[in-house]
DNA sequence: AGCACGCCGACT
DNA sequence: GTCGGCGTGCTC
């Protein structure tokens, strides 16, 4: 602001739109049923729909609803629906100064409606400025949006700050590249592999929208079978939507996409990008000038025209799941997609979690399988190695690698590259009996006990040493460590193979790909390089540590992870060998042993129908301190079918590692409860939440609790 | 969250 | 009278 602006406050016809004079008085009397926009004096108003409706973009949930504001005549081009506008909004009814009514501050906001009238009785405040003429809220994404804030019990503007990105000049005036006709449908490819994969395809190719869960048969052709899906879909004159995990996934579906379809068919939204260069692919397809997209979970919202096919690639992997509120899942959020937009659907992955099941069990979608004799052909040999086998074997105890781990990665790199997969140190417990490898948790806290150097034990959570530890399961007194971690696996690995190199990736180095050459490729799960002709073996150590963690999902976590390791091993034809360091009892590992996934997904489902678990019953988390937690229970109004288990202390956040929403502040106590629905309940469960939580807010009474639907961490 | 409104007690 | 305490409720 320059000095002359403050002086005399008369900006004549340089004031802003919104600095317009209102006479205050007069309205405040008449309280009219309708508010006229001409309450202003001296605005010239929009000759026609004179009202914009305005989505605040304030997350707070007792602000999630609309606001009417005047459109004044110089903006009334600009001001369409799904521009972002800058608007005051504040307290009372504005401070009236010098005959210029000033509101709270700018903020900023969508246009979601063009209006004749406001049902608003009340003066309305004219837009201050249209940030943009772009208009990057399309009545589509807006529907999406609002369907998943009502899934999550949470404010549209929270969502629409994950669905829109932050607007960038640059990349608004750089013109999009002229769209490319649709190409050819392509043949069905490795997707004859499939018993309905071909029916599949062209159903897509000829503007069907067929729902699948897509059991992937293990090997390299993922991608290009997805890169095929969207194809169709393109031929079809449709848009498609792709959304995997991580970076390295939407590389390789790129990378097929590319060669399927060449140069400028396809956007590649992933978070590598910068947030310009990502503005600008998220506003080419938005304009429809790229009618693909493949990216990571931020993707999920991208803004495809026309969209005949949305696709998942492992939405077991947990960085489907936003860690922003309202904490919604890429999976969850396709499927509203689908629903609402009535296109395809193609969930897919080598492994199956429970949800996928259930799609199929419900009817919504149908599986898309290979037969038996095509798994046999494409599926590496897995052997186990369980407790017995162990104790049996005193080379294992020596050099823990069994015997059988031993010989498959000696007879593996006579022919190619073996992977090693260690989990991931942190992942599991530290400690655990040595005897009924219970991990060995604090006696106050439950927080995973840690081995010292001078050989007491410490909490890894509040810090308290123990030095009298016995197994509260099976009363033996001797510990072990749990988990040996990818740089020791490696050295002892190199010790005992001399003659091969050995390369780690990990969440820190990431190899994206190893050379079909002898190697020991040591690897934490999720990091696995991809290899040149695929692996000769994989050994899968530690399996049980796996499984031991205390969540639901250990088991089908265990397997999806074993599975995606199996995938990049050759066939058991080429004698591609897996060893699992597993129970060879336990489910997963049956499961794995016979390449099933879907199998134990569907007992597991059933399962959690006999418990009422989710995802066959709906669940919500309320946390926060006790009071609080408890205060608000009562003041929900739950559906008449609701269940609420609890509240039971929530265990601190492991020091070190960022806080994740829902465990307490460092020093506070928090508790948790959870609300458990039956099927069918699960919108009145989101609504009765989300209702309680903004009458909360608004009386801004007490301390907050947290609201999470479909918690990930349930015990 | 801010912030104004308004209904009560103590003051010039 | 009227100044200002903070409890309540609104934000177009």
């Amino acid at each position: 602001m320059s000095s002359k602006d403050g002086v005399g406050g008369g900006g004549g016809d340089e004031a802003p739109p919104e600095q317009l004079a209102l006479i205050r008085e007069s309205v405040r009397r008449s309280r009219a049923p309708r508010a006229k926009p001409r309450t202003w004096r001296g605005a010239a108003l929009a000759g026609e729909l004179p009202v914009a409706r305005v989505l605040v973009d304030k997350g707070v949930l007792h602000l999630d609803r609309y606001f009417d504001y005047a459109v004044p005549e110089e903006l009334d081009e600009q001001a369409q629906p799904g521009v972002r506008v800058r608007v005051r909004f504040g307290a009372g009814r504005g401070r009236v100064r010098e005959g210029r009514r000033e509101g709270g501050g700018l903020i900023d906001g969508f246009i979601v409606e063009r209006r004749a009238e406001s049902d608003y009785s009340g003066p309305l405040a004219a837009l201050a400025q249209v940030v943009s003429p772009e208009p990057v809220l399309g009545a589509e994404l807006l529907r999406l949006a609002r369907a998943v804030a009502d899934r999550y019990a949470g404010s549209l503007a929270d969502v629409l700050q994950l669905a829109v990105p932050p607007r960038s000049a640059r990349a608004e005036r750089r013109p999009s590249p002229e769209p490319l006709p649709p190409p050819q449908a392509p043949d069905a490819g490795s997707w004859a592999r499939y018993e309905n994969g071909g029916a599949y395809l062209e159903a897509l190719a000829s503007g069907g929208a067929p729902r699948a869960v897509w059991n992937a048969l293990p090997g390299p052709l993922w991608s290009e079978e997805i890169a095929r899906a969207v194809a169709a879909t393109l031929a079809s004159g449709r848009g498609a939507l792709v959304v995997v995990p991580d970076g390295r996934a939407a590389a390789r579906v790129d990378g097929a996409l590319t060669a399927l379809l060449g140069e400028g068919r396809h956007a590649l939204l992933t978070a590598d990008s910068g947030p310009e260069k990502r503005y600008a692919q998220w506003l080419a397809v938005r304009r429809g000038s790229v009618r693909a997209v493949v990216g990571t979970r931020a993707a999920m919202f991208a803004p495809v025209r026309d969209l005949g096919l949305v696709a998942v690639w492992d939405d077991g992997d947990d960085s489907h799941s936003e860690p922003h509120a309202p904490q919604p899942h890429a999976r969850d959020v396709l499927l509203l997609r689908a629903t609402l937009d009535r296109c395809a659907f193609l969930l897919g992955g080598f492994g199956c979690t429970v949800e996928a099941a259930q799609l199929v069990e419900n009817g919504w979608a149908r599986p898309l399988v290979a037969g038996r004799e095509q798994v046999r052909r494409a599926a590496p040999l897995v052997r186990t190695v369980g407790d017995e086998d162990l104790a049996r074997d005193e080379a294992a105890r020596a050099a823990r690698l069994p015997t059988l781990a031993w010989q498959a990665a000696r007879e593996g790199l006579r022919h190619g590259p073996v992977l090693v997969q260690v989990p991931r140190r942190g992942y599991t417990p530290r400690m655990a009996c040595a005897h009924c490898r219970a991990p060995a948790r604090c006696r106050h806290c439950s927080g995973p006990l840690e081995g010292q150097d001078g050989g007491v034990l410490r909490c890894g959570w509040c810090g308290r040493d123990e030095s009298a530890w016995h197994c509260p399961e099976c009363g033996g007194f001797r510990l072990r460590a749990q988990v040996v971690g990818a740089r020791r696996t490696a050295e002892e690995l190199g010790r005992a193979f001399p003659a091969v190199p050995v390369r780690t990736s990990g969440r820190e180095h990431l190899l994206d790909t190893v050379p079909g050459t002898p190697a020991l490729v040591v690897s934490t799960p999720g990091a696995e390089p991809v290899a040149e002709g695929g692996y000769a073996a994989a050994l899968l150590l530690d399996g049980w540590a796996m499984l031991v963690r205390p969540d639901l999902r250990a088991g089908e976590d265990a397997l999806r992870r074993w599975m995606a390791a199996g995938a990049l091993v050759r066939p058991q034809g080429e004698g591609g060998t897996v060893v699992v360091v597993a129970e060879p009892t336990l489910r997963p590992v049956q499961a794995l042993v016979r390449w099933d996934p879907v199998g134990h997904a569907v007992r597991e489902l059933a399962e959690r129908a006999e418990l009422g678990f989710p995802p066959v019953s709906r669940m919500a988390a309320v946390s926060g301190p006790p009071a609080a937690v408890t205060e608000f229970l009562t003041a929900v109004e739950m559906p008449s079918d609701a269940e609420v288990l609890g509240p039971v202390p929530v265990p601190p956040a492991p020091p070190g590692r960022p806080r994740r929403a829902g465990a307490p502040p460092p020093g506070e106590h928090w508790e948790r409860a959870l609300v458990r629905v039956p099927p069918g309940s699960g919108a009145a469960l989101a609504s009765a939440l989300k209702t309680a939580q903004a009458a909360r807010m608004a009386r801004g009474s007490g301390e907050p609790v947290r609201v999470r639907i479909d918690p990930p961490d349930i015990g």
